[in-house]
This record gives C-alpha cells, structure tokens and sequence, in this order.
DNA sequence: AACAGTTTTCCATATTATGGGAAGCAGTTT
DNA sequence: AAACTGCTTCCCATAATATGGAAAACTGTT
C-alpha cells in the first residue's frame, strides 16, 4: 500500500551514441522507445556470453536494469525465438529467429564467405586487412583482421563507417562504381569531405580516375598522414562492385611498388572465391 | 482539440502463437511488452523483403500498425545499427548489428558450413535432407532441403523443434549424446514423448541401442507412419555430438539397405567439411 | 504550379511498461 | 530435516512511456 516510486524513471538510456554531429539539439534523439532500446541492450549483453549463455541476474547486473523488467522483456524474447532458454542450466543465448532474420542480409554473408580470404592475405601480407560493404553513401566495414606490425594504425572496427572514398578500401568501392553512381555520391558526401576529410571532390575525382587506371586503388596518406592502402574491388555475378579487400599499413611498408604486389594478391586471392 | 482516442488500444498482439499447448490458461502470454513484441513483427517484415528493401509505408501497412508507431520504432532501430536507412531510397533493410549480434551463435554458423553438404545429398538421393542441432531438450532444424519426390512429407521448417529421439535427425543427436545426458534428456521429455508421440522411454532406450551399434540413427516410421529416416551425427573438435544430418522419405523409398548406403553418403560429405 | 503520396514532427492522452514487494524454487549448509 | 541463501517468477498500483491522430514538411509526378 505504500506506494513505489520507480528508482530512475526517465533513465536516460539514450545516452550511448550521439558522436555523429547530426543536427537536433537539445530534442532526445528516440524519445518514446525506451524498452526497443532496452531490449537491443539485452541483446548485446546475451550475445557477449553466447557461448557460455547467461543467467537472468547476470544480464540485470550487466545493463543495469531492474531484474524484473529484464525478466519481462527476456520472456517475450523467449516466446518469439530470438533468445533461447535453456531450462536446466537457466541460460539464455541467441535463439534461431534472431539469426534466421540475419540471415537474410546476404550482403553481410560476405563476411563468412572471404574469411579465409582475409586470412591468407593477412598471412602473406602481414599487414592489416578489411573487408567493407557498400551502405548508402558510406563505406561498411564488415570484417578486418589486424597487422603484426607493431604499430596499431587504424581504429576501423566491424560496423565503422566512413564516406566512400575516404579510404583504400572505400575508394575501390566508390571508383569502380557506375559514372553516375559516383556522381551522387561525390555530392552527397562533399560537405562531409570537407568538414571531416578536409578534402575536396576534385581531388576525389583524380584518385579515382588514378584507380580506374590502375585498376585497384592506391591510397598514399591522403586521408590519414603516414598510413598507406591498397584497395580490390569484389564485383557480384552482374558485374556490379559489391564489396571491396584492402590492405593499409604505414607509408614505408607500402611504397608503389609493394602496392601492385599487394593488388595482384588481394586479386588472386579474391579470383580462387569465384 | 478534439482529443485522440487510439483506434485499437490494447490491441491484441500477442495472437500470434500460443499453439505449443502451454499451461497458463487465461493469463495474456506476455503482458507489458507490446512494443517488443512489434519491434520483432517489423524486423521480420523488413527481413522478408530485405533485398529490394522496405519503405516505411509498406512496412506499416504490410504489419498492420499505425505508420507513426512504426516510424517511431524504425528510428530507433536504425540508430542501432539493427536496421540500415538509405536516405536516398527511404529504405530499410537489416544492419550490420543485428548480423553481428547473430553471428555470435556459432551452433547456427554450421548452416552456413553445411549448406554444399546438403545440397549434395539432396542432389544424390533426391530426398529431403535435414540439419539439426540440440536445443535443450529439443531437436531444432537450422537448415533443409525438400526432396525431389512428389509426396511432401514433413512439415519441418527451419526453426521448428521436435523433442530429442523424435525423427532421425533428433535420434541421431540423443544417441550419440553421452550417456549421462541422455538419462536426463530422457527423463526430461517423458511426458512428452508420451502424449506427443504415443512412444515410451523403453522404446526410445531400444532405438538407442539400435543406433550405437549401427552407427547411425534408422528411424523406421516409428514416430511417422510411412515415413522413414536415416541420421548420422557430426562431431566437433572435442568429440561431442553438435549437429546431425538427416534423409527423410516415404517407407518404401528407404529400406534397410538403402538406408546403409545413405547412412555412407552421409558419412562421406560430412567428412569433406572437416 | 497544383497535386498526390510519403515521411516526419508535434503533442494531449491513457495504455502500457515499470519495478518494488513478496512468493516460489533450487541448491547448500548446519 | 530444517534453516538459509541466492535466484527466478508472479503480482499489481502507479505514472512514465509509448501511442497515434492531426498536420506540417518533403518528394516526386502530372
């Protein structure tokens, strides 16, 4: 009868990511849709421990949500098989809805696809390898496997963005697209060039015309002092660019030279996935 | 002015599936959990057309909900990376978080892994082919490829369960399981097997038995009459039983002797995987 | 330029999600 | 066996959150 006042009500769940610069001040960025970002936060936290699977109090504990609220979003969760619950040992992990789902985006199947593919270039190569996937105006990274060199050079995890361009690998995607693809892409993505590249479209325009020439792209620290890449691009059945291999390290280890043997690499790899 | 009432206010989401014959009679399955519960309905709808993509007002109308509800939601889900917006297009289709989150899984990954495997069977026997794994007390299929032969058999979609022992596939992975385990598993589905499946725990200890000394699991019509099947398990590194592949058909298409040889075919594709 | 269709914002409303409390369950320890 | 401990599940009053109609802002088309 007494009452309960909830502990933090308005809990301010959307303070994760803002970092994108986007307009909209002071207007929270999802307002009304506190449990839809709760739920995906149980999701991560479930999916962390998939292979042990965990326990209720545990994923409480981990999001910092009310055991009970956890408890009802989890059921639902269960009901509609994108968790799993084992009864016996309490866990729960990912269930088959949710990778069903997933699995429908056959565009990120790549992924599996040039895992070995990344693999033997890394192995060769020694240097770091990406595989990003086309998004709208940006460059998707989808999978990467880090040098041996001593020197971490990018911070360009699975899920990072940047425009098209900007990049080895992006820039592969970007030159050996359509003409008026490209076009469309150069506007849209100029201011962010500018703001965030400090480079221009005409200087964009000349590494691609020096990418169709070569027939890979070659980047010489032109986004990031002292980092050099070369990018491949992967072409589907219909000739369409739908991913593309890079390779960056530091300037000294990729000098023109080295780059075409790096190109010639990443193609022959590339050619054995056919 | 006017005031808004909602159309349908407490609008009855959670018809969708109940059929599992669980207790809990008049209690709604899920109270307090609408918008989850909607989260998922939108997720699959986008992932059903994932590669044309969806706009927004197609999802609501393909879903049945208010366009602002929607809009709301996809936002959300957009700024979790569990679905991609196009600006451009003004299309949704999956993100790269929810396939990463899915990718955790790793006992699904085998569909991917096994998928040639089946096909090849399939192509051989020209029957239906299965791939099962463990989920809990349950076989769960997580890929399947209908046979040639006219006659559908089963209904046995990806996702669906059956308990461990019922069909093939299943009896594979309880037969191969260790001996301890199975007790329980055993144990655990009793009931089950009795008011499901008119079978008892006796029964299913003779298959078992049958299944060890043969190598693999031959299921004939005991839980589908005029249906037979041959299950063979696959192991992982450790030597536990993680998947089996199963070949169904109609009783006279598999008899003792082909059942052997399919039991080899089997055999002889999975090795190729290792 | 007018139009039709779609996307997005706004906001009053009450339905739905919330979470404290407590009852149930295991699994241990005395 | 009983008492204890930690975890899971149910209950339900409360108000914060999600809701959806209305209308504004776009977009593309005739």
């Amino acid at each position: 009868m007494i009452g309960n006042k909830r502990n933090t009500p308005g809990f301010n769940d959307v303070a994760l990511k803002e970092g994108l610069g986007k307009s909209k001040p002071h207007v929270a960025l999802q307002a009304g849709a506190q449990s839809v970002h709760r739920t995906i936060r149980l999701l991560r936290a479930v999916a962390d421990s998939n292979d042990r699977g965990m326990r209720l109090t545990q994923i409480a504990q981990k999001t910092g949500l009310p055991t009970t609220t956890v408890h009802r979003i989890l059921a639902v969760l269960v009901a509609e098989e994108f968790l799993e619950y084992d009864l016996v040992s309490k866990c729960y992990r990912i269930g088959i809805e949710l990778y069903a789902i997933a699995s429908r985006a056959r565009r990120f199947a790549l992924r599996d696809k040039y895992r070995n593919c990344l693999e033997n270039i890394a192995r060769a190569t020694q240097d770091s390898v990406y595989l990003v996937v086309r998004s709208g105006p940006d460059a998707l990274c989808i999978d990467y496997i880090e040098g041996k060199s001593t020197i971490r050079i990018m911070t360009y995890d699975v899920g990072s963005r940047r425009p098209l361009g900007i990049g080895a690998g992006s820039l592969a995607l970007l030159a050996f697209a359509p003409d008026d693809e490209v076009e469309g892409i150069l506007k849209a993505n100029e201011l962010r060039y500018r703001k965030n590249n400090n480079m221009t479209v005409s200087e964009l325009k000349g590494l691609i015309k020096q990418a169709r020439a070569l027939g890979y792209a070659f980047n010489q620290g032109h986004f990031m002092k002292g980092i050099n890449g070369v990018g491949v691009p992967i072409y589907d059945e219909q000739g369409d660019v739908v991913a593309a291999v890079s390779v960056g390290s530091i300037t000294e280890r990729i000098n023109p030279m080295r780059s075409q043997e790096i190109a010639e690499l990443i193609k022959s790899e590339i050619a054995l996935m056919r």
